[in-house]
This record gives C-alpha cells, sequence and structure tokens, in this order.
DNA sequence: TGGTTTTGTGAAATCGGTTTCACGCTTCGT
DNA sequence: ACGAAGCGTGAAACCGATTTCACAAAACCA
C-alpha cells in the first residue's frame, strides 16, 4: 500500500552516477557536468523524489529548522500581535526552506526543557518573540546559534533585532496632538520596564522639546497597557488636571479605555480632550470614535526577523532593523 | 570551545552496557536490569546527555514533530483567533516532548509545498485549522498520518476533529435573546458555506422552534463576519422591517456593526434593539454598550486539538470532541 | 532431570543522506 | 614541454540513534 519513497540509492543508480553527485547536485553544488544534473534531475522528477530531512540532519548537522520563542505571560491569548508576527515570521522561512518550531512557553528558568532544547543543536537559529531575561539567549548567542529579537534589548548589546520605530511613533503621535492645538498633552505609558515603553516616552519628551517646552512630570501616567489601566490612569489625570486636552496612550487598549474614563467625565473625544493610540489594531478601526493610532506593520517585523535570520545562517553581515511606523488619522485627534 | 555533546557511545562506555541497554533505557524499556538502569541514568546525569533528535527521527522513522497548518487567507493576520488556538496546542504538545511545526501558508493546492512535506512522512501528524479543501486532508488519511481537525467537516466523514459548540451556542443566544422579551429576533450569519455558519444558525432556528415559531426568511441577512458587512445587513434589516427587537450576529464584529448601525438609525442598545455576538473577544470587552456574546474556549479548543493528536499516536480510540460555549451577559442584551 | 520457554543483553545491521579523500584527467604557467 | 594546480567524480567513512537477531542464562514445565 505505502510504497518507499526512493533514496539516493535508486537515484544513482538510475541516473547512473553515484550517490555522491545525486547529493552535489540536490544541494547545488556548481561544479558538476551539465549532462549528469540534467540526468539527475529528470529522474528525481521522475520519481517523485523528497529528501529525508531527518537523514539529511544527522549528516549534516544542519536540521533547517527555526524556532520561535514565545513566552507564554497570557499575552498572546489575547494579543493578536504575536500571531501576526509569527505568521509573517513562517512565511518569509518557508520560502526560504526552512521551516517553523513554535514554541510557547514560560521562560523564566535557564534550565527548562526548551533552554535545553535549544541548546541541542536541535535547531538552526532561535527568533525570541518579546525580550526574556537576557541570560538565556546570552548563552545560546555565546554557543554560536544564530539569534533575532523582536524588540530592542534592554542593554546595548550586539543582538540582531528588529523593532518597530517606538520613538519615532511617540514622537509623531505627539507632535500631532500638538500641531492641531493640544496645549496640555499627557500620555499614558504601558511596562515601562520595557525597551518599547521606555522609547514611546522618549518620543512624547522629544516632541516637547522641540517646542521648547518640558511637560511636567504629573502629565505622566502609567499603565499595563490594559484597557482597565487607561482607564483608570486617565481618571486621575483628570480629576489632578481637568484642563488637559490630548492624551497619548502607548496602546490602542489603553486609548480606548481613556475615551471611556473622558466620555465618564462628561466630556467628549476629540473636541475637549483629542486621544491617541498605538497598534492600529482591530479595535482601533471599530471604536467609536474611531480611533487615531500609531500603525506599525506586524507582519513586516516578523519578515524582517525572518531576513535577519536568514542572512545570518548565510554569514553575511547583518544589521538591527528599525521599521517605520506611520499615523493613522481617524476621529479621535 | 565547542565540546562534543556525548553520544550513546560515550554513556555505554561509561556505565558499562551496550548501547543497545542504553537506548532500551532511555526509551523506557522495562525489561532492564534495575541496577543497569539506575548506573545508565546516573551516567545521562552527569554528563548532561541529550538526545539528538534527528539520529533519533533518521532511525525510528519518529520525528516527534506536529505540523499546524493554517490556511493563509489573511484572517491570521487579524484575528486573533489562530494564535490562540496555536499556543494551546503547542502547551500540550510540549508537554508531551512533541514540537510544533508551523506552517503558514495558500493551501489551494493539492500540489504545494506544504502537501509534499506532509506526504514526505516528515512530521508524526497534522492538525489542521480551519477546513480546507478536503483533498488534501483526505489523502493525507489515506496514507495513514494521524489528523486532527479543528472546525468540523463538511461532509459527515470520520475525520477527528475538535470544534466548539456552535449549534448549543446560537440557540443560546437566540433563547437569551426571546427571554428577555424580544418578538422579532433576525439573525446576521457569516459565511455560510463554513459548517460553523450553518451551525450557529441551526441553533438560531431550533430556538424559534421551540417556540412554536418560525422565523420569517426575511430575518435572515447574511454577513461575512467583517464588521463592515455586520453594519450593512443590519441597517438594510432595519429599513425592511423597523420592528426588529433583536439580533444574534455570528460574530463580535459583526454585532459591533450592527450596533453602529442601530445608533445610526436613532435607536439604542439593548432599550430598541439587543444585541448578540460571538467569540467573546477582546473587541466584545472594549466596546460600549460592552458586548453580550457567546464565548467558545479558543485555548481549550487547541488544547483539545493536541489531545487527540496525542492519543492517534498512541492508539488510543479517538472520538471528536465538541467544547461547549458559555453566554457572557453584559450591556447590550 | 531433560527439554522448552522466557529474559536480559550486546554485536551488528540499519536508517538515508553528507562529506572527506584520493584518483585520474584537463588546464595553466613558464 | 613538463610539473603544478584545478576540476569532476565515486568509494567509503560518517552522523547518532534504533532495532533486529542471536545467544547465554535463568525460569518453567512435565
Amino acid at each position: 500500500m505505502t510504497k518507499p519513497r526512493p533514496t539516493y540509492a535508486v537515484i544513482a543508480k538510475e541516473a547512473g552516477v553515484s550517490e555522491a553527485t545525486v547529493s552535489r547536485v540536490l544541494n547545488g553544488d556548481d561544479r558538476v557536468d551539465a549532462e549528469r544534473v540534467k540526468k539527475v534531475l529528470e529522474v528525481v522528477e521522475r520519481l517523485g523524489y523528497k529528501r529525508n530531512r531527518a537523514a539529511a540532519a544527522l549528516a549534516s548537522g544542519r536540521t533547517n529548522l527555526i524556532a520561535v520563542v514565545i513566552d507564554d505571560d497570557l499575552s498572546i491569548f489575547t494579543d493578536p500581535f504575536w500571531g501576526t508576527v509569527t505568521s509573517g515570521i513562517s512565511r518569509v522561512l518557508m520560502e526560504n526552506e526552512l521551516q517553523t518550531l513554535l514554541m510557547v512557553t514560560a521562560l523564566n528558568s535557564v534550565d527548562g526543557p526548551v533552554a535545553h532544547y535549544l541548546q541541542g543543536r536541535e535547531v538552526d537559529g532561535a527568533i525570541f518573540l518579546q525580550l526574556h531575561k537576557d541570560a538565556l539567549v546570552r548563552r545560546l548567542a555565546k554557543q554560536g546559534l544564530p539569534i533575532v529579537l523582536t524588540g530592542s534589548p534592554h542593554a546595548a548589546t550586539d543582538f540582531v533585532f528588529v523593532d518597530t520605530d517606538n520613538f519615532g511613533g511617540g514622537h509623531a503621535a505627539t507632535k500631532h496632538l500638538i500641531n492641531r492645538g493640544c496645549r496640555k498633552v499627557a500620555i499614558i505609558t504601558g511596562d515601562i520596564e520595557t525597551v518599547a515603553g521606555h522609547q514611546r516616552l522618549d518620543g512624547y519628551h522629544q516632541a516637547y522639546r522641540e517646542l521648547g517646552r518640558v511637560p511636567a512630570k504629573s502629565l505622566t501616567a502609567q499603565g499595563d497597557y490594559s484597557y482597565e489601566s487607561g482607564k483608570q490612569e486617565m481618571l486621575k489625570l483628570l480629576e489632578s488636571q481637568p484642563d488637559i486636552d490630548g492624551v497619548f496612550a502607548c496602546n490602542d487598549l489603553m486609548a480606548l479605555g481613556a475615551i471611556a474614563a473622558i466620555e465618564e467625565k462628561g466630556l467628549t473625544v476629540p473636541h475637549d480632550v483629542a486621544v491617541i493610540g498605538f497598534d492600529d489594531s482591530m479595535v482601533a478601526q471599530t471604536s467609536r470614535p474611531a480611533l487615531t493610532t500609531v500603525r506599525q506593520d506586524i507582519v513586516a517585523l516578523g519578515e524582517a526577523a525572518a531576513e535577519l535570520m536568514i542572512a545570518q545562517l548565510r554569514n553575511e553581515p547583518v544589521e538591527p532593523r528599525i521599521l517605520p511606523t506611520e499615523l493613522v488619522i481617524r476621529e479621535s485627534a
């Protein structure tokens, strides 16, 4: 019923060459007689040959597998972000004959099963989504495993990474609020611990600085990227400073929370207070008022990560990549 | 710098047994002398041995890889659903020493690279997200590849699948609307081609039937799961039948569209028209009014899929699994 | 007690590619 | 024109596990 798949032995015999030559042809070694190449390819085609990856991996030490590691802190359960990035990664890898090994796990320990797995040369490289405790990544890098991070690393390390231009996005958002006439622009940050969070805040400061002004400390509220936190922080801001007329929330969810808070206070968006979010997630398009927000191209982020990985595998020089953002103007600001 | 990882040869020598015995110990073969087992495990521990999967795969024919195949029709780019399912799958697989191979691709052809890959025994099984053209799946199944589908298959095949109780969800939603006093309940369906879409519609009909009534055909509008379609269909419904006082939209996005349409007509939700969605996605919690919706446990769906796959690999009997839904009552109905 | 079955074990074959190496032949430099 | 270098090629070693098979020792049976 299941006829055995052909092997090099069969192909070689059929084509009248050695197995070594078959291997050369199939791996694109160019110093093989053109006639033989043709012959081998013809046989391969005719027999519908498919290389056995396990055997190839064993012999060559290359698995053609790239791990995509996602820290399982529940964010994946509700945030479409990671799935989107991953799909971008996967597509590009696949185009380059690489497979995506997905690892969703709690990465707290430097010694968990994932760590073991990655150290075992079971994959040719690893792409980390979100920044994890450096320890593991650093160790893997030292072992020579090609690594790409999404999101800027904490310290000024020489890790290869891709990231959205958080600074530019924060700057553009704040600038837009100022340009449309806002005099007192607050910011609701996300987790300040993350580099992305800090960069968006820096962008906000920069926009103020360009005006020759410095935003009052009291205009900075710290949320945690949740709807609820956006609402609470906005309420607090408005109570202490009722004349706030613009808010940059560091993600869309908090922006929506902020809008809820503003309307609860009897004010309207954007007339009394203009609001800008970050991400251009699905909620931004469907909310009312529709949310003005900073769009980041998430698929492109994944694609860039994959491309950097591939470049590393080819021993090409690689530079970190910062992807531009785009301000999407809707109704809220 | 990189010290070579130990192999069976080393372990065997160190423990004073044969490689065959090492293999037996590490694969849980129980007919090995207890003393030797202990000795081998001790050496394995001491040397930090990690099995080389490529070699194991080559020798045994088992790869310990399970493919998760996602049809790349853009839905993944915006819908958190698939990422969530996948994370559930991945977690359970990993707990069982299986790895998740992610394949995001256009599956239209029965002959694309993915098809080749899956046919090449490069994975031990495949989990399909969304129902694809049966042809490929059927072929793979015939070849003996263990398969699990998420979502009910079209025909009454004997595929193993997991699905949400779409019928029950549709029924519960409609029932709730009727119970709260709605006299004329419309439905905005999703893609009627999909089984899930049909089942939700059936649930709606069943709820009516239990009242001894039959819903007018004109109360059924067909959307495509997008916000825009929900809005358009609702507008049309209200124009032809202004006395509609309840709507069951087959997903949250269309429910939000419907709400927008209703309010545009100068009516209020839920006072004039009550609205229920499906999914309990993030937008349901953050919309105003907060959306009453049918929650499906998406992570559980993934976990169930993985469990069914594992059962198949163990040659245990498997039954399709239908997961219950839960009506989450918020403000819109 | 003689013979048959069970049990634990190791030697060796095996999985299916990749890669090293040596060899013969062609090309090049002087 | 002669030795050196380069090129294409196949034989064979190799990657690191699993699995078959044969065998000795122990357990079982009548």
